[in-house]
DNA sequence: TATGTTCAATGAATGGGTTCATTGAATTAA
DNA sequence: TTAATTCAATGAACCCATTCATTGAACATA
């Protein structure tokens, strides 16, 4: 029970303002174009405030992931369509594909870092949609594994990212939902 | 045809001071330990030189994958044992594990950078090593596929690529070596 | 109502990476 | 030999993320 006192909403209040005003920058100008004065001066606060409310800069891009988690949840969890389990996955990783890649550039490299915690805190959501294609699969037999469901949602997660990690490696030269369908569909093969 | 002139001479020399210095700091304290400063201090020095020679302090990170790049082609490429195309593969990227984890951990983040050029302009060393292997492995009928030699070695790469990354993730909490040899195993269910 | 306490807000200061105009010695051209 | 040019070396200045001691309004307590 926590009681809502007027300086807690001030506290709220303030929260968001610099929240929207940092994703409406990021959108506009990209994550590494703006600074955090920029931020500030633009939500109408200090420098310092934007530190009571995030721990660095770097928590911007992973609120962004989050969107995505929550994306993932909320749309694509009800848009796989496919005759089997196998053409579902292939399809889950065309939608990861094509929401990546409507990501601005420079944004998807940051947001792809080895030091980015919301792969392991958050992104839960996005596995979870996947578990129940899969689980669905090996119960009709259409996955052969020795694997649980969540090794090979594990497994194949792994995978993609490589693949997008690749894609960001060769600054989008190529086109990331043509290859990750392909790529995906020779994973397959090995269940 | 080059003329070697004192200058010149002077100005590899003042390369070679910075180069060294770095790469024995990054080792004694890690690349995040350092700064940019010290490195010229210790160089005898001035930070603008460190300029002059490296477009950033990213560019000592690269120059760690570089030696890593060289070490796979000298050193490892004549230890990959196995009966099979299929078994020196598996070591092959034990070996690449073992690699990873001897890296001081911060540093391994770091380098496992979609915006680390070495990955595309170097790490070609590496990629042939497996690709002997590979080519091997098709004339003998031991690897079934319609992908080229080319195409399996970014095949498996992407996804090793994957395997660090998740890793890293995860702050080197399991053991690199043994997933990344059961990783492989199942990869090579697909061919 | 008066007093003590909490905590959001502040912005100057810090630290570290990077830039760039300046310098002068090495090199080249006359 | 002398003058002009090149370019390695320099370090103060700059930018930007992050910190932290200070402030005062909101809140709790008596």
């Amino acid at each position: 029970m926590v009681k809502v006192t007027n300086r807690k909403l001030q506290a709220q209040a303030t929260y968001e303002k610099i929240y929207n005003t940092a994703m409406s920058l990021v959108e506009k100008k990209g994550f590494n174009n703006i600074t955090v004065k920029e931020i500030c001066e633009k939500a109408g606060v200090a420098v310092g405030s934007f530190y009571n409310y995030f721990n660095s800069k770097d928590d911007i891009l992973y609120e962004i992931f989050n969107k995505a988690d929550n994306f993932f949840l909320h749309t694509v969890a009800n848009r796989i369509e496919g005759e089997n389990a196998k053409e579902k996955i292939i399809n889950f990783f065309i939608h990861y594909a094509e929401y990546c890649k409507r990501d601005k550039f420079d944004q998807l490299k940051q947001i792809y870092n080895t030091s980015n915690p919301m792969f392991i805190k958050k992104g839960r959501y996005m596995q979870e949609v996947l578990k129940k294609v899969v689980e669905e699969g090996i119960e009709r037999g259409e996955i052969c594994t020795d694997m649980s469901p969540d090794e090979v949602v594990r497994f194949l997660f792994i995978a993609l990212r490589g693949v997008i990690f690749d894609w960001c490696l060769h600054d989008g030269g190529y086109d990331l939902t043509q290859f990750a369908k392909d790529y995906t569909e020779r994973l397959l093969k090995c269940f």
